[in-house]
DNA sequence: TTGACTCAACATCCTTTGCTACAA
DNA sequence: ATTGTAGCTTTGGATGTTGAGTCA
């Protein structure tokens, strides 16, 4: 390494040490050191190490200035954004759909529409005709419908686009992008039959379900990705398209551009080169803001944001229409854009109905769903498919009607229908299919059932270079037996390993050991080669214990039959003074230090023992108690003691005083501090002895009863700030400690928060735990890994996960 | 132009039943 | 002399991910 680093040792902070800050480009990468700079020297305080060896050309940095992953902080970051952001998107659909269904708007929209009475009949057409007639009108009105409305909307207004990460700022305001205030506003532009594509699918939505069509508005939300960004830099989008012509030439070209291939705008920018594209931005904001009776007009876009669907009643089918970008109809794929397409991408597809039930609808428009669209969508994230379910219930239908089957059906149907990647990359992460090449250590295939080939770029021909594809329901998760038996279970009869895996040893092998030297591997076994691990049951009472004398019992079913877990620290101690046999029981392990030690999470007894241990446990507890009432007025009764000596001692200085010398003045209740410093120096004061807690010494001095008509001075309530006595909480054996709730005192606390559950003195419901609890059996017969485990939490927000799940006391016990 | 491959730099996972010194 | 416990230390290597460059 050619690059010096100087780093301050601060171990309080190194662990947020950002290392990308440190400046470390003080030599040209280029230049190799020279001979003299290549030493060591020590001196006092400091040594400096400079890095010696065979001068080798040095690497360019250009690599590693460039490359900058990123990091947990930021993806976590831009996947709160990216949710964040899909639902704020889901909202402003259902928003915008529910304004669809406005009367007032749908008679507007149609005011526009220069409607033949035949279209509006074949629109809706006769029930009684024959299905496929029925079908037929149906689809030639809505092409009409299309064509005049292509003719009669005019774009105007930006709408919604695909955000990007690191964008350059935009070069247009909020202004420039359309909005509405609420429905008046949405419903009073309708007039002008412009404003943008996104309005234009929205109205056009607005008019079929005016004309009796179920409709459904159709929303490609455009969400902020959350996978990191693509290396390829993305211009700025929609600059270059923006130009500025009259509304009557707008008008003029119309023809034109409904022939216009959708790319054309695009092409022709590109050809004209960005030099004359940025002219003409210029142009456009500037005839924008300055002549106002102007409408400027924007490109038709290549690809729909919002479209509609249309249900075809006779084949109860829906028919995409995008009455917009393409104003093609029934071609579903042609509204995907291209995955490198900076304006528009395709991940989420939610329809809105009418009545306000959303339904996904993505896998109709994504022609490699599996492949490559997924990877867009919050799924492939952790716990994804979870949220973006509970994201969609409120949009769910309560009764499925049979018309969702047969979309559900038509969209497995697609799934089948992907087929296999075409490239090596798409399988990875692939929901059905799977390379060997890209199993984890812990994962097999088996049984090895090969379901077809595939070669670098999709090339056959070559045979040598074929790589054999296998099902993804075929892995399998691997183990070994020890981890099995964390999960409870134990490996069948018999069983031979599936896989030989490396072994992760600790460090605590020397390296010169021979064994070392050979490389250790253990054998991994599959869930199906294991079976529920059944602990030898209780025998007269009798715990089987293991070689550490104690009882492992890291899923419920590990609680042998006929047996208890007592979840108390004091359990040993109550199974003890009852002499009844019992087995700490270990529940998992914590890593402290260097190793990992077992936690203890109370005892297993025989369950006939049960009742009288909570007996004991009960008046265990209640000896606790009264030993700390007892010290509690011992503590009390000794302040009480040094107080009358207090008061003693005054009333014999007092005896003794001098008229003629003012002494201080008499402390009374009400004095809450008299500054200690200032008593003891008292000259008046002799004959004052001082208490043996010099820090504290107006804990005596401070009250003095007579004072008080009752005599009072000691304020037991915690409430009370007045009170004489205040003392720090800090004072060792001071004393009173009115702070501290009672039943706190004396217990000592060895174990840190997360462990309290055995600081429980009482024995509760939740005390004893049998293999047989019917509450809740958090292990199934089959047991998942833990991830799956655990994912039960329904009740945490769309926006933020549970972050840790304490590791160390396993889900079953709470 | 696309995708496979390699390399490099991180990030994350895995580990899984002490030991020692000292105070009480 | 015995017993209980606080404090120690936090590895470090393997695996997995990502981005850039190269090549076919």
């Amino acid at each position: 390494m050619p690059k010096l680093q100087t780093v301050e040792d601060d171990s309080e902070d190194s662990d947020d040490f950002e290392w990308e800050d440190v400046e470390v480009d003080q030599f040209d990468d280029d230049t190799p050191l020279l001979p003299s700079e290549r030493k060591m020297d020590f001196d006092g305080d400091s040594i400096s190490i400079t890095l010696s060896g065979p001068i080798v050309p040095i690497p360019s940095s250009k690599r590693r200035a460039a490359r900058k992953p990123m990091s947990k902080v930021e993806k976590t970051r831009r996947l709160e954004a990216h949710k964040a952001h899909v639902l704020c998107l889901l909202y402003h659909s259902f928003i915008r759909n529910s304004w669809c269904n406005d009367d007032l708007l749908q008679k507007t929209v149609r005011k526009g529409i220069p409607l033949t009475a035949k279209l509006v009949t074949h629109l809706v057409p006769d029930p009684s005709a024959i299905q496929l007639q029925r079908s037929k009108f149906f689809k030639e009105s809505l092409k009409q419908i299309l064509e005049l409305w292509r003719s009669a909307f005019s774009i105007t207004e930006y709408g919604i686009s695909r955000p990007h990460w690191r964008d350059p700022p935009r070069t247009f305001g909020l202004n420039d992008v359309e909005a509405f205030l609420d429905l008046e506003d949405f419903r009073s532009k309708a007039k002008q039959m412009s404003g943008s594509a996104d309005y234009g699918a929205q109205l056009f939505c607005a008019l079929l379900r005016g004309m009796g069509v179920e409709t459904r508005l159709v929303c490609s939300l455009q969400p902020l990705p959350f996978a990191a960004t693509s290396t390829t830099p993305v211009k700025p989008p929609s600059v270059i398209t923006i130009y500025a012509v009259d509304s009557d030439e707008e008008m003029d070209n119309n023809g034109n551009h409904e022939q216009d291939s959708p790319s054309a705008p695009r092409r022709i920018s590109r050809l004209g080169g960005g030099r004359r594209g940025r002219q003409n931005a210029t142009v456009a904001s500037s005839a924008s803001k300055i002549v106002t009776n102007r409408r400027r007009s924007v490109a038709r876009p290549r690809h729909p944001v919002f479209w509609v669907e249309a249900f075809d009643e006779a084949y109860q089918t829906w028919i995409p229409i995008d009455p917009m970008a393409l104003g093609n109809m029934g071609k579903p794929f042609s509204l995907e854009p291209a995955q490198n397409d900076p304006d528009n991408t395709l991940s989420y597809v939610i329809a809105f109905e009418e009545n306000g039930v959303a339904r996904d609808v993505t896998r109709r428009y994504a022609k490699t769903y599996n492949a490559k669209t997924r990877k867009l969508r919050v799924e492939v994230t952790e716990r994804g498919i979870e949220w973006f379910k509970k994201a969609m219930r409120i949009f769910r239908r309560k009764n499925p009607l049979d018309r969702d089957q047969l979309e559900d059906a038509a969209f497995i149907q697609r799934d089948i229908s992907e087929g296999m990647p075409r490239n090596i990359e798409d399988f990875k992460g692939h929901p059905i299919y799977v390379l060997e090449r890209h199993l984890y250590r812990d994962q097999v295939i088996h049984p090895k059932r090969e379901v077809g080939k595939v070669g670098q770029n999709n090339k056959v021909g070559n045979s040598s270079n074929l790589e054999p594809v296998y099902r993804r329901q075929d892995v399998q998760t691997v183990k070994t037996a020890e981890k099995w038996f964390r999960l409870g279970r134990k490996l069948k009869e018999g069983e031979m390993p599936l896989k030989q895996i490396k072994a992760r040893r600790g460090n605590d092998v020397p390296p010169d050991d021979e064994a070392a030297m050979a490389e250790p591997s253990v054998g991994v076994f599959a869930q199906f080669q294991t079976e529920v691990y059944v602990p030898p049951p209780v025998k007269d009472g009798r715990i089987f214990k293991n070689v550490f004398g104690n009882i492992d019992v890291y899923v419920r079913s590990m609680i042998p039959a006929g047996a208890v877990l007592v979840r108390s620290q004091y359990g040993k101690q109550a199974a003890r003074l009852l002499g009844v046999d019992y087995a700490e029981a270990v529940t998992g392990f914590k890593f402290k230090g260097r190793h990992g030690t077992a936690v203890i999470a109370g005892v297993v007894v025989a369950a006939e023992y049960r009742d009288a241990i909570a007996a004991v446990l009960e008046g265990l507890a209640y000896m606790r108690e009264t030993e700390l009432e007892k010290a509690r007025l011992s503590r009390v009764l000794a302040l009480w003691r040094k107080f009358v000596i207090g008061l003693r001692i005054i009333e014999r200085v007092k005896e003794n005083d001098v008229p003629s010398r003012p002494g201080p003045s008499k402390p009374t209740i009400k004095q809450r501090e008299p500054p200690a410093q200032e008593v003891d120096q008292g000259d008046g004061g002799g004959g004052f002895i001082m208490d043996d807690e010099p820090d504290h010494p107006h804990d005596v001095e401070m009250a003095e009863p007579d004072t008080e008509p009752e005599g009072g001075g000691f304020m037991v309530n915690e409430h009370d700030d007045g009170g004489g006595f205040i003392l720090d909480n800090q004072v060792e054996g001071g004393g009173f400690m009115i702070g501290d709730p009672p039943e706190d005192e004396g217990v000592k606390r060895d174990e840190p928060p997360e462990h309290n559950h055995q600081n429980i003195p009482e024995p509760t419901r939740d005390t004893f735990q049998t293999q047989q609890e019917t509450r809740a059996p958090s292990v199934p017969k089959s047991v998942e890994p833990p991830k799956e485990l655990s994912d039960h939490d329904d009740n945490d927000s769309l926006l933020s996960h549970d972050p840790n799940e304490d590791e160390e006391e396993p889900d079953w016990l709470d």
